[in-house]
RNA sequence: GCCCUGGUGGUGGAAUCGGUAGACACGCAGGACUUAAAAUCCUGUGACCAUUGCGGUCGUGCGGGUUCAAGUCCCGCCCGGGGUACCA
């Protein structure tokens, strides 16, 4: 019988089904192994090749953990909430919960074609109720938290609380914003008072009985300073034609990225989540978890930690100070100038009458570019003089302050110290206005640019004179604390996370505001389900699409009308997994302390900054919370590379319907146009269904090569539609089948790579998988599997391919194992080898790889259960090494020839037996071998 | 700029601990079978030189180095992919 794939990988799949093979249930009697791959949002165009690659080998090992006897967790779900069934819908007025439906129902269908060993039983969806009801509880359990600086740990707030009673804030260290204090102070009551009793001067002290005496009101707003999720005023992208913020990758050219509309910078209050303090936690968890480590390099960036220290300057005509941070302290007696960021809150009372116009101008001109713009901007150096001094601290000399855009208002304090000698940024800063530099390092001539090296001692610096790197950096230090102007400081680039969004398909808050308090929803009355709405945009005045539903909670106070943002309910998805019905808490302790972490996540390094970190961030405070019993999520992770589409074009001649097959297009001026994939076969252009492709093809005419053919020229890029290079796994799975596609997807390369899809070489897996086939049956449909023991070059082959696929497995390279298949298979036809005792283990070596013909061909072999419930073959030593080895005779190096030793001879004996063979004499040309090295069984190398 | 990756035949890739570079496939060329095609099978296939056979030289982005031995280790460059940035 031909390898009949499309019936038997039906009749598998039902029968899988039938049997719920995949089910899987906690059984402490079993070693667990959990392994999965990061849900997919379930897009409208449906998956195509490069989707499924991680998929399908996360799929491989999950069968192969299974067959060495572990339980194994391999669950899949939706990311459903999201943007595009919300455009949709904008677009169509179809709600989005039914587009959602919608996709997820063709993505399982594409999904279950391939045969995947996912229990479909625990199946989660972001954007179901019984789903969301947890985020919601999540939110609230954060929003009831506060970190802990001192041991590093979330707390719950009523701990803080009762701190606060005791001691006040003394003693006690809670993570915040620097200036949280004085964003108070603003705050009015209903009288216009002054919400505080604390004077202007507060330095944000405050004593058990300054606490007691605070009205509920004014604890609201303290302890919101302290939460790990809190409203604050935070700096969007507003677009006003769109009614919404912006994410910065939605914006180009300081325009929306849809509809072209103008971005502002406005401030909103938002819910943020104080990822900021975790940034020391984030940075540490990395060392002890086995990921790629570009992605630990680029969450560690990203994370920024940068050690320094603070230092304040006194002004010349003020009272206040200028906080800057420095990560080169060593370098202070260097100062020429100080920069501001143009929104730092002191530029407006230190600057001087005559410089008062040109920095409100320049300030204004700042304030319309967003901050990315800004970065963008040219080297130039931009920035204006305030007319202020401050002072030295050591020398006490003036410091010119100016204003410049490249000092961030974000980052540190806003405020920096120029050391032109030390700084390239200070030193263009410093020629473009012409301000004096101080030389502080040794032979350097500042006329070319900064001394940037740590190496160099130090001159005309005082006390530090001689001195160079962590020494001079460490007596600085120790300086500036003695006369109280600065102290050593950790900074983090890592900022605190957004989490309001003016959507509507999102997770809706549990939250109702009372008198301006925002107010938690009791647990018993989760989820808060989204309401409807007639349109799914923002209302006229701005508020997000929820407000549209009149929404009140108790009928009388008004609901929060944001939504979540896409990364809440991805989040902490891998640990509804383990329990996905569960009514009563994220999932069972029991069910929690035996799936424990993920033993292996697979996905995209695009989710490095996003996701990665996210769910870092949550799992450390639901594990400090003792809600879940580990404190990282995901223990090893791999992520795949993209499969890149095969782009074909063809070449029209200018101003012509003529087309020149792509060999001969350097002879006319031609311009290179698409042509689908579908159309074209090995490179060769089908004519006929060009033509009929689009009208405007219709009456094309082509020149051929001289075989007679028209030849497309390709690309590798993205696949995409406009592009016509979308391969899905439907037609591959159509016309190969899907053990074949999984097969032939690992076989292209390593999975963490990007490479080219390219389905010419399918063939060759196809017929391996054919070749396979041919050992237990001829194309009569004859069985050829016989009992008699297999001889011994067999087992050899064999037990060769156990030990080659386990090792593989093991360090996943899941591309060389269909290799040793291949070679195993090749080997056996050419031995003629139909024992059921070899054929039986080459079933299981496949069962990972091509599971439905595994299935068959078990079945054939005469067996009545599944091939998914044997365990995994043992290589047998005595079959794995041959008697002799061909040992390579190398002379300096050159490899000549091969001879046959057995692997019994030491090395002294192997000597011995090269010397003595003729071609020995030959290569030696009369030379007497100076030494012989011999490593046995591996290589013998005569220097002469 | 900085950080992380990668660079091997016509193509995808293999070489796991410093030990025979190019496994396994694709593609291509030639042959067998066939009226023919497909399928299948066989042979060859890194480059160059020599071919009557034996064989020889070069070769893992480039230039150096360490070593008996380097795709693999070290130093200095070049190019591609990803991340990030007036980050103080």
């Amino acid at each position: 019988m031909e390898y009949n794939f499309q019936s038997i990988e039906k009749k598998w799949q039902a029968h899988w089904k039938e049997q719920g093979s995949y089910r899987v249930k906690e059984d402490t009697n079993k070693k667990k192994f959990y392994i999965l791959d990061m849900f997919p949002y379930p897009s409208g165009a449906g998956l195509h090749v490069g989707h499924p690659l991680g998929y399908i080998a996360s799929d491989i090992f999950a069968r192969f953990k299974r067959h060495q006897g572990f339980n194994v967790l391999h669950p899949m779900g939706y990311d459903s909430f999201g943007l595009p069934a919300e455009q949709y819908a904008i677009q169509t007025g179809q709600h989005p919960a039914i587009t959602t439906e919608k996709n997820i129902a063709r993505y399982r269908e594409q999904l279950d074609k391939i045969g995947f060993s996912f229990d479909w039983d625990r199946e989660v969806r972001t954007s179901s109720p019984e789903y969301y009801k947890w985020t919601q509880w999540i939110f609230k359990t954060i929003y009831n938290s506060w970190f802990d600086n001192t041991t590093q740990k979330t707390m719950p707030i009523a701990s803080l609380i009762e701190a606060f009673e005791k001691n006040g804030n003394y003693n006690v260290s809670p993570a915040c914003d620097d200036n949280w204090h004085a964003s108070l102070l603003e705050l009015k009551n209903n009288e216009g008072q002054p919400l505080y009793f604390f004077g202007a001067n507060w330095n944000g002290e405050f004593t058990a009985t300054d606490w007691q005496s605070m009205n509920e009101e004014q604890r609201y707003h303290l302890l919101m300073c302290f939460r790990l999720t809190y409203l604050a005023d935070s700096m969007v992208n507003w677009c006003p034609a769109l009614g919404t913020v912006l994410a910065n990758d939605e914006i180009k050219d300081g325009v929306s990225e849809r509809g072209g509309h103008p971005v502002v910078q406005k401030k909103m209050r938002q819910w943020s989540m104080r990822i900021s303090a975790f940034a020391e936690r984030l940075l540490n968890g990395l060392d002890t978890i086995e990921w790629p480590e570009n992605i630990k390099e680029i969450q560690r960036n990203w994370i920024g930690k940068s050690e320094g220290a603070t230092v304040f300057f006194d002004l010349e005509k003020h009272q206040e100070q200028i906080e800057v941070f420095t990560t080169r302290p060593d370098t202070l007696m260097g100062v020429s100038f100080l920069t501001l960021a143009p929104e730092h809150p002191l530029v407006s009372q230190i600057t001087t009458d005559e410089q008062r116009s040109a920095v409100n101008e320049y300030v204004e001109k700042a304030a319309l570019k967003n901050e990315r713009d800004r970065q963008v901007q040219s080297k130039e150096m931009s920035g204006v003089f305030t007319g202020a001094f401050a002072i030295h601290p050591f020398t006490q000399k003036q410091v010119p302050i100016y204003i410049g855009d490249y000092v961030l208002a974000g980052y540190g304090t806003g405020a920096v110290m120029a050391v032109p000698a030390g700084d390239q940024r200070d030193w263009d800063f410093a020629k473009h206005h012409n301000i004096p530099m101080v030389l502080i390092f040794e032979n350097h001539d500042a006329s070319e640019g900064a001394c940037t090296s740590k190496e160099v001692p130090l001159i005309h610096s005082d006390f530090l004179n001689g001195l160079c790197g962590s020494e001079a950096f460490n007596k600085m230090i120790e300086a500036l604390l003695e006369i109280q102007h600065g102290n050593r400081k950790v900074n983090y680039r890592l900022r605190d996370a957004v989490f309001s969004r003016q959507r509507y398909w999102g997770e809706p808050f549990p939250v109702y505001f009372k008198d301006g308090q925002a107010q938690m929803i009791d647990d018993q009355q989760l989820p808060v389900t989204l309401p409807e709405v007639d349109k799914y945009l923002p209302t006229e005045d701005g508020e997000p699409p929820l407000a549209r539903s009149q929404w009140k909670y108790d009928n009388q106070f008004v609901m929060e009308y944001n939504t979540m943002p896409g990364w809440a309910g991805s989040s902490w998805y891998f640990l509804r997994y383990m329990d996905p019905q569960n009514n009563d808490f994220i999932a069972s302790k029991e069910a929690m302390n035996y799936w424990g972490q993920v033993d292996l996540y697979m996905g995209g390094a695009e989710h490095a900054t996003g996701h990665l970190l996210y769910s870092r961030f949550w799992t450390m405070i639901l594990h400090d919370l003792e809600h879940i019993p580990f404190g990282e999520p995901f223990y090893k992770m791999i992520n795949q590379g993209m499969i890149l589409g095969r782009s074909s074009f063809v070449y029209r001649i200018k101003d012509t319907n003529q087309f020149v097959s792509a060999d001969l297009r350097k002879e006319y001026n031609t311009q290179q146009l698409y042509a689908d994939i579908s159309m074209v076969d090995n490179d060769k252009l089908d004519i006929e269904a060009f033509k009929n492709w689009l009208p405007e093809y219709q009456n094309a005419e082509f020149i051929l090569n001289e075989k007679g053919e028209y030849l497309c020229g390709f690309e590798v890029e993205k696949m995409s539609k406009s592009k016509y290079n979308v391969q899905t796994p439907d037609e591959l799975v159509e016309k190969f089948g899907a053990d074949t596609l999984r097969c032939y997807e690992m076989f292209l390369g390593p999975v963490e790579q990007s490479k080219p899809w390219d389905t010419k070489g399918i063939n060759g897996v196809h017929n391996f998988l054919r070749r396979m086939t041919r050992l237990y049956q001829n194309d009569e449909g004859v069985i050829l599997v016989v009992n008699t023991p297999a001889e011994k070059p067999s087992l050899q082959t064999l037990h060769r391919a156990i030990k080659k696929v386990t090792d593989d497995l093991n360090r996943f390279s899941w591309n060389t194992v269909v290799s040793s298949m291949m070679i195993a298979v090749n080997e056996l036809t050419e031995q003629k080898c139909h024992s059921k005792e070899v054929l039986d283990n080459m079933a299981i070596l496949l069962s990972p790889y091509a599971p439905h013909l595994a299935e068959e061909l078990w079945e054939i072999a005469g067996n009545t259960s599944s091939v998914m419930d044997q365990s995994w073959p043992i290589a047998l030593k005595e079959f794995l090494e041959d008697d002799t080895f061909s040992y390579p005779v190398s002379f300096n190096g050159k490899m000549r020839f091969n001879i046959d030793l057995s692997v019994q001879l030491n090395a002294a004996d192997v000597e011995k037996a090269v010397l003595a063979h003729e071609k020995t004499a030959h290569y030696l040309e009369g030379n007497t071998p100076k030494k012989i090295i011999v490593v046995p069984k591996r290589i013998v190398n005569i220097v002469m």
